[in-house]
Order: C-alpha cells, then structure tokens, then sequence
DNA sequence: GCTTGCAGTGCAATAAGATATCATTATCGA
DNA sequence: TCGATAATGATATCTTATTGCACTGCAAGC
C-alpha cells in the first residue's frame, strides 16, 4: 500500500488515464442530475480526491488530504459525501479495507461487481465476473436464500506489482 | 438482526444442533493442542459466548456477554481471544459486518468459503462453493492477479426468515 | 412576497472497532 | 531453579462511523 501507483499498472477495465478524472466528473453530474440530486462543491471535492489517488482510501485520509487544500471538515461531513457518492454508484467500497475506490466502469450499478484490490499499490479493479455471480447463484438458490448484496473482493498483488518485485 | 434465531433456522451444512457446543469444544480442544496452543479459560468463554449466540456478533459484543458473567475485560483480551481461535479455524470474520461467528463445518482451514449471512438472524452459513471460487480463479488468472485472500459473503435472508415473514 | 418543505451542510459529541505498549503471570522443558 | 515462551492484565490511543440538533439555501405552491 506504500508504492506510488504507476500510471500504467492495474487500470480497470476500461481505463483511459489521460481523461478518467474529467470523464468521471462528467458522469457524476449526469448522475446527480437523473437522481435529482446535486453534485455539490464538497461532493466533487470528494470525489476528486478519491479518484486523483487511484486507490482505495479510508474515509479519515480523504479528510486528510482534503484538509490540505482548505479547512478540515468534520468526519461526517465527508462520510455524507460518500455515502451520497456510493449511492449514485460513482464509488465502492471495499469491505475488507473500510475503504472507498473510485469506479470507472459506468456499469449497471444494481450489478455486483468482483473488486481485485492490490495490497501493493492500493489500487482496486472491478470485473462484472458474470460466471463467478452465476455459481453463486446456483449455490444461494440451493440454500434458498434471498439476496440483498454481495461482497467479492479479492486481496493480492496486481500483475505490475509483481513485476516490479 | 433482532429476531432470535429458531433452533431449525438456517443450519449450517453438518450441524447437529443438540450437540454443537460440546462438540464445538472438543474440536477446539484437539485443534489447539495439534497447534501445540492451549484452549484456555478465556479463549473458552469468548467461543462458547460465540457458538452459543449461533449469530455473528461483534468484539464488543461478546465482550459486553462475558460482562455479565464476571469482571469486564479490556477490549485487547477479546480481540486475542478471537485472534487465537480465528488463527485454529474456530471462528471465522464476517468483513462486511466487523462480527466473528463459530464455524462448525471442520473444512480445510486454508481454504475459503462462502458466507450467507441472515440479516433477519444474524445467523451465518458457510459453503465450500468450489464452482463459485474455479471462477474467480479463472478470473483472477486472466487478470494476472496473484490471490492471498478472497472475501466472499452474501447477505440477505435465509430460508426459515423468509418463512416467518 | 411569503412560507413551507426539503436537501445539504456545520458542529459537537460519542459510539464502535481495533491496536500499541509495557508489565505481570503461568507453564514447561532444560 | 532458571530461563524461554505463551498468555493475560492494564492503560492508552487510534481508526472508523454515527447520532442529534441547528442552520442555510433553494424551489414549489399559495
């Protein structure tokens, strides 16, 4: 989690560097708007801060790194901002870290996702992992169990942190 | 989360229901002894306040249990307790939900499971899911991703839950 | 114009989850 | 009995997350 991500390594699946800050600001506010919503100064701030990491950042950091730019906000300040954030689909969290990661992806946000987090440079990528969520269909229907969510998150080394090492 | 559990409710796969402590403990006790490791008093209290609730339930929870039944420990001393046992394979940790529960299933420890997680119980089942995670597998080597650990929980309601409402 | 409602924010406090550090005790083999 | 190691106790602190209440700004409806 201390290696500064390379540009290059672990995009997301369809990941343009040059314009995924802008392009995801774009879709914020069309988000936001269709939600009726609005994508305030410290929403964007937010967000902003989490996309500029490239990682998966603890909510407690994002205040950090926000208090450097201006005046420290208060905890649940930025936990609103997230949490109006997740529910527009613009960021995840991962569970396994009680971090929050951009999401690049624009997929159906009811979907599940499979999140690969690099423990290395604390980067995450998502999949849709159609046939994972299928053999886990097949197991919750077995048990007949209703689902409301699913966690998947995998926790390892991505393939260019394993070629730097 | 509140409703009390029903003895028949979402059993885990090979639980025996009328002798799922004691046989609880007995495998801890070999378990630990394998470990050259000792099944102390209070690694003891914190499984039994475990295994006995049949939920998931947070460290401080068992801690405010155990409360009621001597002197009040220090957070640290539950957290070792969990730590110990969860290292034996006794317990398991729940991400999505910060919360420990017993696992009665005696799999292969190094091998992960899939959680179903009853948000009407609290109560947790474990399945191998060997098609769910030959998947990821898959997904994973396409990704280059090299694995140290993968969460899979799904939460939602189970069978008996979905029959009381 | 008002005023009502509501989304968003500010602020203070605190709950909930987890760990660091150092001291002390228990156990067991040499 | 000594010394090493495992386990626990005690205190403090850190991280993560939420509750409650007050205030602001804006837009719909009168």
């Amino acid at each position: 989690m201390n290696r500064t991500p390379q540009p290059s390594a672990f995009p997301a699946t369809d990941h343009n560097h040059g314009s995924c800050e802008t392009e995801l600001l774009d879709r914020a506010s069309r988000l936001f708007e269709t939600k009726g919503m609005k994508l305030t100064d410290l929403r964007r701030r937010v967000l902003g801060e989490i996309a500029a990491s490239h990682q998966a950042l603890g909510a407690y950091e994002i205040l950090e790194r926000l208090s450097t730019k201006g005046p420290r906000l208060a905890p649940i300040s930025v936990y609103r901002a997230i949490e109006a954030l997740h529910g527009a689909g613009l960021v995840h969290r991962l569970e396994s870290r009680n971090a929050f990661f951009a999401c690049h992806a624009s997929h159906d946000p009811t979907r599940d996702q499979v999140f690969l987090a690099c423990e290395s440079c604390g980067r995450v990528a998502e999949f849709p992992g159609e046939q994972v969520f299928s053999a886990l269909q097949a197991l919750v229907e077995k048990a007949k169990f209703q689902v409301r969510r699913t966690v998947t998150e995998v926790s390892g080394t991505c393939a260019s942190c394993q070629a730097d090492a």
